[in-house]
RNA sequence: GCUUAGGUGGCGGAAUUGGUAUACGCGCAGCACUUAAAAUGCUGUCCUCUUAAUGGGGAUGCGGGUUCGACUCCCGCCCUAAGCACCA
C-alpha cells in the first residue's frame, strides 16, 4: 500500500464531489427531517480567507456532515457581505472599481473554501452586493418604512474624517473609527433610523428561550440598558423654564443639592443672557463639542462649570440650588439633565468634593426617627453618626435604606418612596433604555442604495416596488469628498427624473452593511427566487436557524440586529418567528505560537492555503478542533500540528490489517470502538470536538496494537472520522471495496451490549486515600466488593486493627473505608 | 472601576459534572532499526523524600469551610484575558 499522500488525495476527492455535485440538496424534500446550520458569512477582503475563518467553517462543516449522516435534510449555505468600506477604499487608491474587486475576492474565497473541502453549494450562495438580493434588502426597508420602524432625523452622530462618513454608536471603538482606527469627530448629519428600540423589552424577553451562552445573553440585556426610574421637572427660578431628569432614584430627591446638565442641552442657549460666566460657560461647551463620547467619559477627573446667575428649585423642598455643566453628563441619554444627590451617588459625590457642594444625606441603613422603633440606644447613636460622616463627605452612601430629612417620607423604604413621591412632585415612572436607535445612512459609494427619492419640495417618497432593485449607479468617482458619492452619479439623478419627473432628487445615501447581514440566512432556502425575499414554503421548511456558529465579536451589532430585523418582519407578518438563531455557539479567536492575536502589521498572519499545502486539509481541519475546545482561543503551533498528521498516518497505515467482513476484531476492540462510537456522538452533538478527537486517537492506539481488525469495525471507525477528515476517509473507504461515498452513510450506532465491562478495576480508598485496587467481575454484589476490599493486605495494613466506621462504595469504581 | 470568562505538568489541554487528578497531543530523555541522519516503533516523563526499587509525603492561583471523599460546591483574597466605559 502506498504512503499516506494528502495532496494526492484531497485534490482528487475534491474535484469527484464537485463533479457528482456531492453538496446539492433538495430543499424541497419533507421526507427527512431539516436541519439548518449557519455561518456568519465573510466579508470578501483582499486578504483572502483568514485561520478564524477556518476554525469557525470546519466547526459547522464537521456539524453538517454529522447531521447529515444523522438522516437529516440538512442546509449548510455559504455566501458573502459584499458591500463595505474596503473595497472601496481600495477603489480610492486603485480606481479598480468595487464591483471588480469584489468579485475576484470572492472567487478567491470560494477556491480557499472548496480547498478545505468544505461541503457548500455555491450555486445557492447569497451575496450582497447582487442587485437580485440587495433588492429585498430595499424591500424589506420600504416594508419596515410603511409600518412606521423607518424615520429620519438630524442629529449628532460620529464623523469619521478619514472613511467621509457617519458611524453609528456601536461601530466606534475606544473613540475610533471601528474600520480605519481614525478619532472620531462629532457632526451634524441627517440620518434615516431604523426604531430598533421599539424592540427592546421584546429583545430582552426573547433571550429566555434561545439556547445561546449565557454570558452572550447577558451582554445583550447590559448593552440594552434597561433602568426603571422618574422623570421630574426642576423648575427654574424667575423664568417659564423647566429642566426635566430622568433619575432611578426619586427616592432620593429631598437630597438633590444641585443639577448638572449636558454641555448640549437646548435650555443653555434659552438662558443665555442671564449667565454671569458665559464666556467660561462657552468656552467649555466648546471644548466639550470637540470631544467625542469616548474622550468625554474617559477623563478620570470630572470636570464642570456652574452657570452663575441661575438657580432651579428642588421641587420635594422648594430649595434653590446650583446647575452645572458637565461632561460626565450625556446629552443622548435619559434626558440630559440629572438632579445631583451626592449623598447617595458616586458620580455626584466626587463632584461635590470636587466643587465643594453641599451634601444632603436622605437615606440613612435604618429607621432613627420613630422612638417606637425598638433598637439599642448604641445601634441608633451609631447610625446618627454615620448620617453625619455623609453630610461631612466621608463616605457615598448608595444602597437602598430609610428616608431621613425627607419631611413627610422621613422612615418609608426607599424603595416604595420612589413612586409617592415622583407623584408628590407631578413627576411620572418612566423606563429608559441605554440602547438607541440604529442609524443606518451611510455616505458611501459601495452599498446598498436607500429606495427613497425627494419630491421638489423636499418630501421623501418611497421608490415604488416596480422600479427595484434601485440599483447602484455604475457612473462615479469614489474620491470621498465630503458629500456622499451618488450625488455625483448622473445616470441616478436622470433615472430619478425620468421616472418621478423634473425636480426629483434621489437619497444619495447608501445602507450600512448591517443592514444587509440582518436577514441573510432569510434568503439561503430561496436566493434564486426573483418574486420574493424567500417563498412562504421554504421559509416554513427551513426557519429559524437551527446553529448558528460564529465569533462573539458580533453580540452587540449583527446578533442583535438581525434579532431585530426578525421581530420587526414577525411584527409586520412576513414571517411567523421572532427569534433567528434557536442555538448559537461561538468559536475562539486563532492566535499566533506564542498566542498573540494575528495581523498584518505584525506579520504573524498565517495563510490557510499554505497550510493546507504542508499539511493537508484533513489535518489542518482535525487540528484545528484537536487544539483546544472551540470557543477558546486556538494557539496555531506549527510542532504541534504533526500530531494530528501522525494519527491520520495510523489511520491510513491501520488499513494493511483490515480482515475480510466475516472475521471478528477482539472483543476488547469492540468494546473500545462502541464506547469510541458513543462519546464521539455526543461530543460532536455538544460541539466539544477536542474530545471528539482525542477519543479516536486512543482508538487508533489500540487498534494498532492488533494484529487484524475486521473490516466492519474499521469502517466504523472511518464513519465517526469521516466529518473531520472527509478526504482520507473517502479515499479509505474507496479502497476497501466501496463504491458510494462514505459521506452518503449513515452514522454508526453504537450497541450497548458490546460497551458492557465484564470487569472493572475498583480503588480502594482507607479514609479517602488511596491505597490499592482490586479487580471485579462484573455483577459481583456490594457486599462481596466491600469484603474483597476489607481483605486486601494494603487495607489490614492501613486500618492498623481498627474496625471500619462506614464504608462507602460506588458501584464498580470506589471503595472507601472510613475509620 | 464594572461585567463576563478563566487560573490544572515544560507547552496545548482531559477529568463521566462530588468518586483513581494530569486522558489525548506536543516537547524532552533513553532504546531499537540505520553506515549515518530523517522517518518509524518501543519505554519513560507532575514535584519531592529514599542510593534505588518497594514505599511514603505533597500538588489543580492563595487561605478557610462543607463532605467519607473537592479541580468540581460555599466564603474571603490574589492574578490573567476579553468586553464595556461615569447610564443618572
Amino acid at each position: 500500500m502506498n504512503k499516506y499522500n494528502h495532496k494526492e488525495i484531497e485534490q482528487k476527492w475534491q474535484e469527484k464531489w464537485q463533479k457528482d455535485n456531492a453538496f446539492k440538496i433538495d430543499k424541497d424534500d419533507n421526507s427527512k427531517p431539516k436541519y439548518y446550520i449557519l455561518d456568519m458569512f465573510p466579508y470578501p477582503s483582499g486578504d483572502g480567507l483568514h485561520m478564524g475563518h477556518t476554525e469557525s467553517y470546519t466547526a459547522s462543516d464537521v456539524y453538517y456532515r454529522f447531521k447529515k449522516m444523522q438522516g437529516f435534510n440538512v442546509l449548510h449555505p455559504q455566501g458573502f457581505d459584499a458591500f463595505g468600506l474596503p473595497a472601496e477604499n481600495f477603489a480610492i487608491k486603485t480606481k479598480v472599481h468595487p464591483a471588480e474587486t469584489t468579485e475576484k475576492n470572492i472567487n478567491t474565497y470560494i477556491g480557499q473554501m472548496k480547498m478545505l473541502g468544505l461541503a457548500y453549494d455555491f450555486d445557492e450562495k447569497a451575496i450582497t452586493s447582487d442587485p437580485k438580493y440587495y433588492k429585498w434588502t430595499q424591500w424589506i426597508f420600504e416594508q419596515f418604512y410603511k409600518n412606521g420602524l423607518v424615520y429620519k432625523k438630524t442629529s449628532k452622530t460620529n464623523w469619521c474624517p478619514s472613511c467621509q462618513t457617519v458611524i453609528a454608536n456601536e461601530q466606534v471603538v475606544d473613540g475610533k473609527c471601528e474600520r480605519c482606527g481614525t478619532e472620531i469627530e462629532q457632526k451634524e448629519v441627517p440620518s434615516w433610523f431604523f426604531k430598533i428600540t421599539d424592540f427592546a423589552d421584546d429583545l430582552i424577553e426573547g433571550l429566555k428561550k434561545i439556547d445561546w451562552p449565557e454570558h452572550t445573553k447577558k451582554n445583550q440585556v447590559n448593552w440594552i440598558g434597561k433602568s426603571e426610574g422618574a422623570e421630574i421637572e426642576f423648575r427654574i427660578q424667575n423664568s417659564e423654564f423647566k429642566i426635566k431628569v430622568f433619575t432611578t432614584r426619586p427616592d432620593t430627591l429631598f437630597g438633590a443639592t444641585y443639577m448638572v446638565l449636558a454641555p448640549e442641552h437646548p435650555i443653555i442657549e434659552n438662558l443665555e443672557n442671564r449667565i454671569q460666566n458665559l464666556d467660561e460657560v462657552k468656552n467649555y461647551i466648546e471644548r466639550a463639542k470637540n470631544k467625542t463620547e469616548m474622550d468625554r467619559i474617559e477623563g478620570k477627573e470630572k470636570s464642570g462649570v456652574e452657570l452663575k446667575g441661575i438657580r432651579a428649585i428642588n421641587p420635594a423642598n422648594n430649595e434653590e440650588i446650583p446647575i452645572f455643566i458637565a461632561d460626565y453628563v450625556l446629552g443622548g441619554y435619559g434626558t440630559g439633565a440629572i438632579m445631583a444627590v451626592p449623598a447617595h451617588d458616586e458620580r455626584d459625590w466626587e463632584f461635590a468634593k470636587k466643587y465643594d457642594l453641599k451634601i444632603e444625606p436622605v437615606i440613612s441603613p435604618m429607621i432613627v426617627q420613630n422612638p417606637d422603633y425598638s433598637v439599642k440606644h448604641s445601634e441608633q447613636k451609631s447610625v446618627i453618626n454615620f448620617i453625619a460622616d455623609v453630610r461631612e463627605g466621608k463616605y457615598c452612601f448608595a444602597e437602598v435604606g430609610y428616608l431621613v430629612n425627607s419631611g413627610k417620607f422621613n422612615d418609608s423604604y426607599s424603595v416604595a418612596a420612589k413612586e409617592t413621591i415622583t407623584k408628590e412632585v407631578g413627576g411620572k415612572m418612566t423606563i429608559n433604555y441605554r440602547l438607541r436607535d440604529w442609524s443606518i445612512s451611510r455616505q458611501r459609494y459601495w452599498g446598498c442604495p436607500i429606495p427613497i427619492v425627494y419630491s421638489p419640495d423636499g418630501t421623501a417618497h418611497l421608490v415604488p416596488e416596480e422600479h427595484l432593485p434601485w440599483t447602484l449607479p455604475a457612473d462615479v468617482d469614489f474620491v470621498p469628498t465630503g458629500t456622499a458619492p451618488l450625488a455625483k452619479s448622473k445616470e441616478l439623478k436622470e433615472r430619478t427624473e425620468k421616472i418621478f419627473g423634473a425636480g426629483w432628487t434621489p437619497e444619495v445615501d447608501t445602507m450600512d452593511t448591517f443592514v444587509d447581514s440582518s436577514w441573510y440566512f432569510l434568503r439561503y432556502p430561496d436566493p434564486h427566487n426573483e418574486k420574493e425575499f424567500c417563498s412562504e414554503s421554504r421559509l416554513k421548511n427551513w426557519l429559524p436557524v437551527d446553529l448558528y456558529i460564529g465569533g462573539a465579536e458580533h453580540t452587540y451589532m449583527h446578533l442583535l440586529f438581525a434579532r431585530f430585523f426578525v421581530k420587526a418582519m414577525n411584527k409586520i407578518g412576513l414571517v411567523n418567528f421572532d427569534e433567528p438563531f434557536q442555538r448559537l455557539r461561538h468559536q475562539g479567536m486563532v492566535l499566533d505560537a506564542q498566542g498573540k492575536k494575528m495581523s498584518k502589521s505584525k506579520g504573524n498572519v498565517i495563510n490557510p492555503n499554505d497550510m493546507v499545502n504542508r499539511f493537508g486539509a484533513d489535518s489542518v481541519r482535525t487540528y484545528m478542533l484537536f487544539a483546544a475546545p472551540l470557543e477558546d482561543e486556538v494557539m496555531w503551533n506549527e510542532d504541534n500540528i504533526v500530531g494530528v498528521y501522525r494519527f491520520l498516518e495510523k489511520v491510513w497505515k491501520l488499513n494493511s490489517k483490515v480482515k475480510n467482513q466475516n472475521s471478528k476484531s477482539q472483543f476488547k476492540i469492540q468494546n473500545l470502538l462502541h464506547k469510541t462510537i458513543k462519546k464521539v456522538s455526543n461530543d460532536i452533538d455538544n460541539l466539544k470536538y477536542n474530545t471528539a478527537v482525542s477519543a479516536m486517537m486512543i482508538l487508533i492506539n489500540e487498534m494498532e496494537k492488533e494484529e487484524e481488525i475486521a473490516q466492519q469495525d474499521y469502517e466504523n471507525f472511518l464513519k465517526l472520522l469521516a466529518p473531520f477528515a472527509p478526504h482520507i476517509t473517502e479515499e479509505l473507504w474507496q479502497i476497501l471495496g466501496n463504491t458510494n461515498s462514505i459521506h452518503d452513510e449513515s452514522w454508526p450506532k453504537f450497541d450497548e451490549n458490546l460497551m458492557k465491562d465484564t470487569s472493572h478495576t475498583v480503588v480502594i480508598q482507607i479514609n479517602g486515600k488511596v491505597r490499592g485496587e482490586i479487580q471485579i467481575e462484573e455483577g459481583t454484589s456490594d457486599d462481596d466488593v466491600k469484603k474483597l476490599a476489607m481483605e486486601q493486605e494494603a487495607s489490614k495494613k492501613w486500618m492498623m486493627g481498627n474496625e471500619p466506621k462506614k464504608i462507602i462504595y460506588v458501584k464498580n469504581k470506589l471503595v472507601n473505608i472510613v475509620i
